[in-house]
DNA sequence: CGGCGCATCAACCGTTCGGTGGAGGCCGGC
DNA sequence: GCCGGCCTCCACCGAACGGTTGATGCGCCG
């Protein structure tokens, strides 16, 4: 089953897995509830997810497939295949119970043994993904920010100044100031510009990011 | 023909196409180089590109092929089928002489339509992408930064403070920071890192944009 | 010709920021 | 029980930043 949220890329994998004798497609939804709804629907053994999505993203929907179903004998094997790369995507997906992570530039026949693969439940990665996981595990974790410290970076990034996030978050200016200092240190930068354009690029925090849950 | 890095996007527009007795996909590219070379010995009819590839990006591959065939008579007609909508791609991608311009979340019909009215010269934009425009020609530039003032901005990006900037541009400090407040004024902000996160997310500054040609 | 936008520069000001060198409390792991 | 990480706070400093006012030169356009 796919779940994809352009109809081009839909019809693009639907078309391309059809080229194989193996595999059949009972379905397509273009969003997170629909791909969960179809999926209770119709038990497919496989589920290939984008992780952009409106109404529920991709991780939102592995999570909850991967939770919701205590008493069901088997929810599907998922491959998460998107055009998005950066650490924490990658992570998120892998943690929320991914079977794989495939790009969707990668060419047909890798596709095609990711999706067997991802079949019998082995876990399948594109290149670039995989030396990504390699040097996160190597390096606990290069960035990590803390929670706190993502709350502050997250109001450096919209431009607001420390007096009025120590203000937003109840604690002193030289606590922002330390969690500032702290944040740089991670990121390897020493300003709040660099920091805020590093976290974009790693995926640490994303553009018009409002929502306040996780 | 087709332009796009993606092979599941090429299949899937190639598949959704040859529904359609009217349309014959003649070739495929995955970058624009390659577009270039394939539309000088194929000669379609109409061109679907996407923007954001390697090698050479759509834009680029645009303005090339408007631009080198002074002698040739028919340069095809090109459609530029993306994901992303941000106000300066869709400009940029127009103002390069794309014909028309549509998101990848649009349905078969619209993708059909638009194929055809392309052939026939026609201009045809996705409903948002419209209305974008739209607002554009009203206010006729909400954001509109200078040569000048975007050198500046993507330095600040970088983290480079005041001082550097001036010494990497032979100007001095004070003239840097006249841009600064001229690009606060025009993005709507007051201080650099909030300039630098509006500008990311109206697409005027990109991630990783380290080349500086153009 | 007279604007207008752009790019360039110069003082000058108060504010904000980055950085140092501390300090204490809390929690979880070895 | 101690160590380490996280969160919290303080005082102080120089440097960088934001903002003001005012100025010059260039090129374009009506």
């Amino acid at each position: 089953m796919l779940a994809d949220d352009h109809p081009v890329v839909r019809a693009g994998i639907a078309g391309l897995l059809a080229t194989q004798p193996d595999f059949e497609v009972v379905g397509d939804a273009a969003n997170g509830k629909e791909a969960m709804a179809l999926v209770e629907a119709l038990r497919p053994d496989v589920l290939l997810v984008d992780l952009r999505m409106p109404v529920q993203d991709g991780v939102a929907t592995i999570r909850a497939l991967r939770e919701e179903h205590p008493g069901a004998p088997k929810p599907p094997q998922i491959l998460v295949l998107t055009t998005y790369d950066t650490d924490t995507d990658i992570l998120r997906a892998v943690e929320a119970g991914a079977t794989g992570y495939l790009l969707k530039d990668s060419p047909p026949d890798e596709l095609f043994r990711a999706v067997r693969a991802t079949a019998q439940g082995h876990s399948v990665l594109s290149p670039t993904v995989a030396s990504r996981l390699v040097g996160h595990t190597r390096r606990p974790e290069p960035s990590a920010l803390s929670a706190r410290e993502l709350e502050v970076l997250t109001r450096v990034a919209r431009g607001t100044i420390n007096k009025i996030i120590a203000r937003d978050l109840r604690i002193s200016e030289a606590t922002v100031k330390t969690h500032l200092l702290h944040i740089f240190a991670k990121l390897g930068v020493d300003d709040r510009t660099a920091a805020v354009t590093v976290a974009l690029e790693r995926g640490i925090l994303r553009l018009g990011a409002q929502e306040g849950q996780g």
